[in-house]
DNA sequence: TTTT
DNA sequence: TTTT
């Protein structure tokens, strides 16, 4: 769950339809990745759009509303805690990924 | 500035003193990691210490507080927005790495 | 502004239009109220819906945009802090309010 | 428990001891009332302190937690939901309050 | 790399 | 007093 000490909150749309695994285990898993959007107007004076994309999990009960009411395009309210974890290419070499894992959903596109 | 559609909250300690950098442009920037400690129990009862590492960046005068008040192992809780970039390795590979601008902190060591 | 300190977030729908007042000194305040519902299943398995309502007053900026876009029934997003203030009532009776004062707000109806 | 439709987080002291009722139904009940502590510079240039006082409830697990370590003077965060209610005075008129439901604690004093 |  |  995410707590006190680590909470992420993110209000954006969905870039592609989320990818849902089953796992052996039983469990659900969906993985999405949604873009927040800020506006601001740069020394110019010109509107700028920043665009910032971040990599979303969710398990059991979320994956499964996720499953069921979210796709391509919808904007949703998400909260939950921010994670980084590292992994290997095939090529041996370290990487890094940071994700939400997302505990709370909330549909905003009727 | 962190908005209602982006947004972080950590609370945790650092793992280092803050680097701070004085651009050529005037402008402070300090930079440095929080851990948050999260404890849950496993499925044999064991006690677990989950802890995330998280890049912290601030400017201006936040980046002023940092320098004047923060230091190696203070707990501090911050606010910010998440934001990711992507930075060329000296071998000339792409690389991501994802951070926190931070715009709020509020210092709880005493 | 709100901080780290005491910090309110509301998604929910206006009751009414808000109140809009030109205040003598220039400022321009806005008032309304949203209702946000948690829906829940009680002991009975029954679907219960419990709706609070919020009072919320915004000045300068933020007062403005509730006049040009927002109105009855319309879903926002708003984070603001938390005050309570006391008046007396024509009977000379302290009597105590609690409202939200909204600095940032998000339309989320279309 | 909080939702994202509905959340507010304190960061304050508690002014008095809280107050731990066992109710009948064996559930515990924890009430207590903390300080949030605004600075700011009026526009005479004078440090301004401004207090607001919250009153908070807790439930179960978290009503324990409050009733083993939280005491008078302590700095706490705490997030939860914003609610209100009426209740009849001996002289039989309505009166309101609005207190906050809190389902996450954190202690911030050692 | 921190802290409890 | 809203909305789903």
């Amino acid at each position: 769950m995410s707590t006190l000490r680590n909470k992420v909150q993110l209000i954006g749309n969905l870039g592609n339809d989320p990818e849902i695994v089953n796992l052996e285990s039983g469990k659900k898993l969906a993985k999405f990745s949604i873009a927040t959007n800020e506006n601001y107007k740069n020394n110019n004076g010109e509107r700028i759009t920043d665009t910032q994309w971040h990599n979303v999990v969710a398990w059991g009960k979320t994956a499964e509303l996720v499953e069921n009411y979210v796709a391509k395009g919808k904007e949703i309210a998400i909260e939950g805690k921010l994670t980084s974890r590292s992994y290997e290419t095939k090529q041996g070499e370290k990487r890094y990924i940071t994700e939400i894992v997302c505990d709370e959903l909330l549909l905003l596109s009727k």
